[in-house]
DNA sequence: AGGTTGACTTCCC
DNA sequence: CGGGAAGCCAACC
């Protein structure tokens, strides 16, 4: 295997398949678990290099737990579906309980 | 080599 | 308390 764009990316691919099954995270937090907290936009960024990959997607989502990347699926609600398939309540584009489903990697990892 | 974009975040009014 | 604007860094063209 070689390295194949900017390791930022694969970074990113990396943390989020290491989210646990029925958890969601935020950018900010993978960024800041990457030691680039104020590179949040650059995860969302990576993510668009995801597809294809082995990155559950839906299970990111912004600081809020709405879901803001949505539009970026190729259904217009694939992503909560997904959410859902894995007990993830979403509402209106909106994870409930998010607090509860969170799971921040610098503090799990 | 430079400028623009972006699935965000946070401060300010 | 609510909305708006700026900032941030890395990748893409």
């Amino acid at each position: 295997m070689k390295p194949e764009t900017s390791g930022f990316f694969e970074k990113v691919y990396d943390v989020v398949r290491q989210i646990p099954y029925g958890r969601v995270t935020s950018y900010g937090a993978i960024a800041k678990y990457l030691g680039a907290a104020k590179s949040a936009r650059i995860v969302g960024y990576a993510m668009n290099g995801s597809h294809g990959k082995n990155v559950p997607a839906h299970r990111v989502v912004n600081r809020k737990g709405l879901l803001t990347g949505k539009h970026h699926f190729e259904g217009t609600n694939l992503m909560q579906q997904l959410l859902e398939n894995e007990g993830i309540e979403v509402i209106e584009n909106q994870i409930q309980n998010f607090e509860a489903l969170y799971w921040d990697p610098v503090k799990e990892l």
